[in-house]
DNA sequence: GCGTAACATGCCACAGTGGACTGTCAAGTG
DNA sequence: CACTTGACAGTCCACTGTGGCATGTTACGC
C-alpha cells in the first residue's frame, strides 16, 4: 500500500468519489504537502478495484465512475494509518540552480529569485485568508497541517530577505 | 535535459567522475534538496553518453568507469542552467498522517511526531555545525543553500513545537 | 443552435525510488 | 597465510510519480 492509494482510500471514507472528484479533493485538502496527478488517481483506483479495496458503483453521467471503499479498503486504511510516516522529500530547482550559480553571467540569478519570491509571498496570502475563513472550527488536523504551510513559507520569504547581492541583486 | 543529469554534468565540470563518485558528490553538495539515486545516475550516465554528452575515460580498477564532460555537455549543460527554475516539490507523509488523525486512536500520533522532531533536530545541529567549519569562505552560493536548509529546520522545529496536545501529546 | 468551458477518463513516455544482486579490492585478524 | 569484513562499483527490476496528449460528454451563455 503506498501513501497515494491510502490517502484515496480515506477520501472514500466520507462517501463514494469519481477519480475527477478524488483530485479536486485531494488537491484541496493534502495538495500543499502532497502531490497527487490524474494519471496516478486513475491508476490506483484501477489497482484497488482489482485488489477489492474499492467498487464501482452504478455509473453516473459523463463516463462518471463512483468508487465506494470496500471492507477490505477500510481495514488496509487502517492499517497503513499505524505505520510510522517516513522523511519528507524535498526538491527544489532554485536551489540547484543556486548551488551552480558560479557557472552563471551574474546578474541572472536575482531575476529567478524574484520570480520565486513573488509565489511564496503570494502563497504565505493565500494561507492566511484561508486560516482567516476557517477559524477555529475547522479542526486541529487541518489547522495543523495549514500551520504547517504558513511556518514553511515564512521560512522562505525570510531566507530570500536575507540573501546576498550576488544572489538577490538589490543595493 | 532533466535537472539531475544537468546537476551530474555540473560535477562533471571539475573533474571526471565515475557514477559512483557522481552520487556520493551529489549527495553532500545538493542532497539536501534533490535528492539523487544510484538507478537515476547510471541511467543517466547511459543516456548522456550515448548523446555525446559525456565520454568514458580509460576503465580504472573494480570496473570503476570515469566518465569526462564533452564540450557538448558543457554547452547543453549552460543552456540548461539558463533556464528559469520550477517550483519546489514538497512530499511530508508526516503530515498525510495528521490529516487523516481523526481515523488514528488517540495516542498515536504524538509517537510519530516525537520522533520526527528529533530527526530535524539533528538535521539542524548537522546544519550549524557544518556551518562553522565552512566559515565564510565557502562562497556566497553553498551558503545560501545551506541557510535555506537551516531555516527550514527551524521553521519545522517551531512548527512542532506549537502544535496542540491532540497532536503533540504532552499537558 | 452553437461555441466554449468544465467535466471525466485513458494512455503513454519519461523521471524517480528502493531494494536485490553481483562482483572487486583493501585491510585487519587469528 | 587464509579468511572475513566492509567500502567500493555497477546492474537490474518493479513500482511510483509526472505531464502531456487524446477523446468524449454535458451545462451554460449568447
Amino acid at each position: 500500500m503506498n501513501a497515494t492509494a491510502a490517502a484515496l482510500l480515506g477520501f472514500l471514507h466520507d462517501r463514494p468519489m469519481s477519480g475527477w472528484d478524488l483530485v479536486a479533493t485531494a488537491e484541496a485538502l493534502i495538495g500543499d504537502f502532497w502531490t497527487v496527478t490524474r494519471s496516478q488517481v486513475y491508476r490506483e483506483l484501477a489497482a484497488m478495484e482489482a485488489a477489492g479495496l474499492v467498487v464501482a458503483g452504478p455509473p453516473g453521467p459523463r463516463e462518471r465512475r463512483p468508487f465506494e471503499i470496500t471492507d477490505a479498503g477500510r481495514s488496509v486504511f487502517s492499517e497503513w494509518l499505524l505505520q510510522p510516516p517516513g522523511s519528507e522529500q524535498i526538491r527544489y530547482p532554485l536551489l540547484l540552480t543556486i548551488a551552480f550559480g558560479h557557472h552563471l553571467p551574474p546578474g541572472r540569478l536575482p531575476a529567478f529569485v524574484a520570480e520565486h519570491r513573488e509565489i511564496h509571498e503570494q502563497r504565505l496570502n493565500e494561507y492566511r485568508s484561508l486560516r482567516a475563513e476557517l477559524g477555529d472550527d475547522a479542526g486541529p488536523y487541518a489547522l495543523a497541517t495549514l500551520d504547517f504551510g504558513m511556518r514553511y513559507e515564512s521560512a522562505v520569504l525570510d531566507w530570500f530577505d536575507h540573501l546576498p547581492p550576488e544572489i538577490a541583486g538589490g543595493s
